[in-house]
DNA sequence: ACATAATACATCGTAACACGAAGTATATGA
DNA sequence: TCATATACTTCGTGTTACGATGTATTATGT
């Protein structure tokens, strides 16, 4: 996907990969991947903004030696998401004016 | 809309503002605003990526007195609409994702 | 007559953000 | 032993939307 058109979809990718229950790093890239793909880089990133805009709780624990953070969904998480379902609305009605009487060859 | 929603959306829908015909900076955001609103700085910086990336070209015009600069869309621009479409496909994926198992009172 | 708004385009600086590159460290399998 | 997978971190960079500001003319209202 295009990374201008990723933008406004990985936040809220992010946090629909732990609404299920915990997560962690790694895991989310992989549960992601064939829905959007994401670096590293990428998604620490996010989930550093997430944190700080308190739409998830991290704790850290020790797995097989190394170190793993683990992510849970907060209140204002699951907000974010119900937002989205409005904004899709929005993403919808912009689609129908850009393709509007395109030919569907 | 979020800004950065609107990231993926806004050389679109300029292009489809000027693909039923030519016309002008200041038309463009008024024919637009129903559906995605932009300022005129980041009109004209996506009108002159756009020429650079020869998705339409420009003319210069004088109407009343004021300069209008007109732009029409060209191949690589009605090509860049339909790749749109199939965009379109992943984003209805990633949304379909996000509201899984959604409640939607 | 004068002020304000609308039309029309241009430029500059900034902040947000995705990403590649590189790094640290452990476990596993060939 | 050497590569690969796991797992998280940091840094620098390029793209980009936007507010602020500027220039200039025409139209409208009082």
């Amino acid at each position: 996907m295009d990374i201008q058109l990723k933008r406004g979809f990985l936040d809220v990718c992010v946090l629909a990969a732990i609404k299920d229950g915990e997560s962690y790093g790694y895991k989310i890239i992989k549960d992601l991947k064939p829905y959007i793909e994401l670096s590293e880089s990428t998604l620490y990133t996010i989930l550093k903004r997430l944190e700080t805009a308190e739409m998830l709780t991290v704790r850290s624990a020790e797995h097989d030696g190394r170190l793993r953070k683990y992510y849970r969904i907060t209140d204002n998480g699951l907000k974010r998401i119900k937002e989205f379902r409005d904004e899709w609305k929005e993403m919808v009605s912009v689609y129908q004016f850009v393709i509007k009487e395109e030919s569907h060859e």
